[in-house]
DNA sequence: TAAAATAGTGAGTACTTACTCACTATTTGT
DNA sequence: ACAAATAGTGAGTAAGTACTCACTATTTTA
């Protein structure tokens, strides 16, 4: 690692911040020079044009994914499953998606937004992201399915989308736009009241009720 | 009604097209001009910026929205709600808003996507529209509390989010990732057992087990 | 029908933006 | 220590971009 791997981490930093705040589009390379503290020529030395900046950037973060501990953390969750109730399986997984969403979300950010407008970055996104969501989706629902205490009659599709839009919309609302946060400050808490959700649905359990 | 307003009315549709499909930095207003088959100069009378456009283009939207008689529709069934069970309830409602994202997903997107990045469409937006929400999203709960099948323990805000985030990542995977669409094509499917979630949570219910 | 008001345009302009290039400073290998 | 390679820059430039203005065409009014 030289001085010019410096420099590119320097530069790409300061893209992700950029381009989080005000969006591809409107970011110029002036903009992004500066904030990393060196001329516009050497960004594009180190970067053909301003869209290899953007893939760069979102390849960069593809890549450091797949090497972050916490990702490996996922395998171990789904590895050790059986430890685990249920509940406490759905729930180490919202965590873990959580927080992770969470430490990351600029980059996440520009992901979802960019893709609505580059297809390259799309492609991307589609080949090296999503590819590996299914793998775990798949092996998430095949534990769910050899579970006793689990709905036999459960569609897993509409199942994961649900989960995925309430972690998403939980995230969301609380980096976006706190003030609405009427709700838990402490996210373990809030996770916790989404499990039981998830678990329980909304309606009065009817168990024992002769009892 | 006169000529102009209907050039107006070509402007705004040219620019929520092009807004949504490259988002608002990355439009111009040649293109918006040319779409609408007027001049830019044109556009430039009935609007005294860009940044005017788009405020236009989301008030105008806002205030559609409320003349829409399918809107209107959500107090209806608030109003008549005590004639529903508490399922069907949620499954009115749930459709209700599915399909009101559906129609205007363009508008949507410019605005979840603008809110971001202009401060001054945020506050058109949390002033106008998270007002009348959060209106109904109490009228809602009121609604639920009275309900002897509706647990009594539960934590509204967590459930109105994991509705709406629900609800949300549903059109959105419809309208932006047909391509992952493994689930059903017929919404109204869909929905069905998205309410049955809501509703019943994915563990498997022990009541009547004894019998 | 004439005047006044309104609707619309072609041809600019000042400015910004992504990107280049000839050049200098620094580091590395021998 | 010196040459060669690498890292970095200041000062451009061509291509847009939002926006203006002097003007023409059309409609409305009296």
């Amino acid at each position: 690692m030289g001085k010019s791997e410096n420099t590119k981490r320097k530069i790409i930093n300061s893209a992700v911040g950029i381009f989080a705040y005000k969006g591809y589009a409107a970011s110029t390379t002036r903009e992004i020079a500066d904030s990393a503290g060196v001329s516009e020529a050497a960004l594009f030395k180190y970067y053909k044009n301003k869209k290899g900046l953007l893939h760069e950037t979102v390849l960069d973060f593809i890549e450091q994914m797949a090497l972050d501990p916490e990702f490996e953390g996922l395998d171990e969750i789904i590895e050790k499953n059986h430890e685990l109730s249920t509940e406490d399986l759905i729930r180490k997984l919202f965590k873990d998606r959580f927080y992770m969403i969470e430490r990351n979300f600029q980059m996440f950010k520009i992901l979802i937004i960019e893709i609505q407008y580059h297809k390259d970055v799309r492609d991307i996104f589609m080949e090296k992201v999503i590819g590996k969501i299914e793998e775990y989706v798949y092996a998430f629902i095949s534990i769910l399915e050899e579970r006793e205490d689990v709905r036999k009659d459960l569609d897993y599709t509409t199942m994961i989308r649900s989960f995925m839009g309430t972690l998403l919309l939980a995230v969301v609302q609380r980096k976006l736009l706190p003030e609405l946060n009427i709700a838990e400050t402490d996210p373990d808490v809030e996770i916790n009241k989404i499990v039981d959700l998830i678990m329980n649905g909304i309606s009065r359990e009817e168990k024992n009720e002769e009892a």
